[in-house]
DNA sequence: CATTCCACGGAATATTTATTCCGTCAATAA
DNA sequence: TTATTGACGGAATAAATATTCCGTGGAATG
């Protein structure tokens, strides 16, 4: 990425008019041109223009955003936004990469040390809950939004399908070495994912009580009843 | 609202040409104008109107809907959209009303009988989870649609408020009489919501079981422990 | 320093959507 | 039957977006 000193082309590499030249036959007498200076500069405008998505992102969803507004936003020119990013979906890429390194989303290789001295069930629900709940309580907004208009870009779902990986591989940390059911973890897994946060945000009382109402809900859960 | 025979004026009556001239003190002579076989167009014009457009947000979305859509689709000019409707809003509440009556929500007014003569509180909460999750699978696509774009129609959020108002009265009434905290209502409230419903499909089983599953989970939220 | 390169953005072009005007024609009144 | 009324929609107008072209100026090269 921040190949200083490399070749540089932008949005990916696949439309410089350098390298459209290079793959043509006839390249002959065609100068090296490396970039040292410059790529400062177009680091910073490709900065600009994914800041003021993620701004437009917030303020009015991901949908509603369009490249006019971004540019308007960045303060440059429209045209400078389409060099960068030929598309909607490759700029919402671009902003899903800084989003999922602000909110820091749980990681399945995380999984391990974080219950790693935990031998009651109810200590590993509560650190499920508590280190689930901190990311949604982060990343709210934003998440929020990504649900939203998840079913209007690909990008958006790859995103959330990345989180609820995340999540669901802590979740399966947490509830082992217990013999559950695939069904019970599909369970947990509901009680865990963001539709719910969103729902039990709305419960009165201090975040430290919602937390512990859903570890309860969850050990319920985890006590597999016969089914008739 | 179908007053053949009345003086008639579309889309709601605050615009209608013969109204204004009505409002204007110098109408001396101005015909009485009587609507009857005239009406039955009109009424299949907005009809034809509310079908497109509710295809249309079932297909793209409510925000995703233009005008020049709804005409296109209805196979109308988007002129009488206008006349129709003068706003987005009004049509997303008309078409809230179609889709209310299809989908035929739960109301409080249903709460009183939906529980007599279930004594047991068992029986109260799989009557209540079956009546809800009937609804939810009633209304699945609508409802989703409706929720998506929430933040961006006030109507559509008028609609849902309406939806879960009485699904909390359905709530109210299948947890009482037994005393329980405010807290512990409003968990069962999130519980029982179009959120939580959506997460639960995604549990494997069958419907049966996943009604099972969460009926035993209110069960549980409704067992009040002591909080430290 | 002369030459080459290319990111930038103003401006042109093409669409799409929003909104209004107004003539037509069938329904309605008298 | 004749004059009147108003719903309808083609067409005009406005405005936002999408997308591309191309000239410019400063960086990069040798």
């Amino acid at each position: 990425m921040d190949s200083r000193g490399q070749i540089r082309h932008i949005g990916g590499g696949q439309f410089s008019r350098n390298q459209i030249a290079m793959n043509d036959q006839s390249q002959k007498n065609r100068r090296l041109y490396r970039m040292t200076e410059r790529a400062k500069t177009q680091d910073e405008t490709r900065a600009r223009i994914i800041a003021a998505t993620m701004q437009l992102h917030d303020e009015k969803g991901v949908t509603a955003t369009s490249f006019v507004d971004v540019a308007k936003r960045a303060g440059i020119g429209a045209a400078t936004v389409y060099r960068h990013f030929p598309n909607m979906g490759s700029l919402v890429t671009a902003c899903g990469t800084h989003v999922w390194e602000e909110m820091a989303p749980p990681t399945p290789d995380q999984a391990e040390e974080l219950f790693s001295g935990l031998d009651r069930r109810e200590d590993r629900l509560k650190r499920l809950v508590d280190e689930v709940y901190d990311f949604y309580a982060r990343g709210s907004l934003r998440l929020g939004k990504a649900y939203a208009d998840r079913e209007h870009f690909p990008e958006l779902d790859q995103f959330l399908l990345a989180v609820e990986t995340g999540i669901q591989a802590l979740v399966r940390k947490a509830v082992t070495p217990a013999v559950t059911s695939q069904t019970t973890l599909e369970l947990v897994y509901a009680l865990t994912d963001f539709a719910v946060w969103t729902s039990m945000q709305r419960v009165s009382g201090d975040e430290a009580a919602r937390r512990h109402h859903l570890a309860r809900l969850i050990g319920c859960a985890l006590t597999e009843p016969p089914h008739p």
